[in-house]
DNA sequence: ATTAATACTTACCATAGGTTAAGTTAATTT
DNA sequence: AAATTAACTTAACCTATGGTAAGTATTAAT
């Protein structure tokens, strides 16, 4: 359980086993539900979440009660409301597990602590947040640039994973379209 | 002018005189006059920029021709083209100043050394791209939900600097519309 | 197995924003 | 200060995507 969030530091950092020990003692295995919801937006996001198998999708709901995908997470991946759990403010952002899901929850309090005693998880975070934002910068100029045709086709290239895994309503959402069009370009796409 | 640079780090972390010595002599000033470039795209982004004065901004262009702004930089923000910056692959971007700008670039072999020199600037970019990253999933999302009229409204409220000193047609494109469009926008707007 | 809920599709009409084109105003350069 | 270039506006028309509605297919719950 803990070797998966191991190997991620380790695509990054270097860990000795004394610090994984640390980590490891820090974070809290949780099991999840489909369709069960790991954040409600009004609550403070507790937690920075490890998904070490299943899939995940953070949104929004708008005034007209309209959905909005703002990130998926999937085997290795991190998510969280990073705005809530960092300022430990009330979240605008809902986390809902899409399939069946195993997580390793990180609280804010001991990444804290953990940052003191392992200097180099701070590495790790500016890297993983560097990344992190060099692929929304990419998103949001593709959003700015591209048809909603070639969003897709893009995303079914380079996340063949995502589409075959999440429901079509919440990668139109993602997209930024609605599930009605998100049909009729799969169909000219025949 | 290594004084506005010490300010923006100590906003995150605590600096010595030492550290900002040795920051200090891995810094380049640059002027760069309006309309011209910091960066050119096919070239590789080889500094980070810190804005002491000005205004710069980052953009794609797409096969049609049409540029697509991804940042707009003041002072006391960081702008570059980081996928290039962190891969030392060439640019898709270009960064070019709007009005006559005086920067601090910092190169990425520079920072490289400054990270294992002084371990807090990991913290320091942790946090920077943390921020970033949280304002940039924010943007995309607003992209996703609300209207280009609530989008520039909003940051009209939000960054009345940005409206003032850059022209239309760039925040049009960083809104993510023509600037015909957003002309329309500001008629009905009164 | 049946029922109920969730996901997906299709089609028709509506609209925000794009495109084109022409003009005006403002800022630079000579 | 004239000339040039960049920035902004307006209007008529067009298109990608949204909204609504009704139906089918799939998945989950009883």
């Amino acid at each position: 359980m803990h070797q998966e969030l191991r190997d991620n530091l380790e695509t990054k950092i270097s860990i000795t086993d004394r610090e994984m020990e640390l980590i490891a003692s820090h974070v809290t295995p949780r099991f999840i539900k489909k369709r069960k919801d790991l954040l409600v937006s009004g609550a403070i996001c507790k937690d920075f979440a490890f998904v070490v198998k299943g899939c995940l999708r953070s949104y929004t709901i708008d005034e007209k009660g309209t959905e909005h995908v703002v990130q998926i997470a999937m085997e290795n991946y991190w998510i969280a409301d990073l705005h809530s759990y960092f300022t430990q403010q009330p979240s605008q952002t809902n986390i809902e597990a899409i399939e069946d899901s195993h997580l390793l929850l990180l609280s804010a309090s001991s990444l804290e602590e953990l940052y003191d005693q392992i200097p180099s998880l701070d590495r790790f975070f500016r890297k993983l947040f560097a990344n992190a934002l060099v692929i929304s910068l990419e998103r949001m100029n593709q959003s700015n640039s591209e048809t909603a045709e070639k969003r897709y086709t893009k995303l079914l290239k380079e996340h063949p994973d995502i589409i075959r895994r999440v429901p079509l309503l919440h990668i139109a959402s993602f997209l930024g379209i609605t599930p009605e069009s998100l049909s009729r370009i799969r169909k000219q796409l025949h």
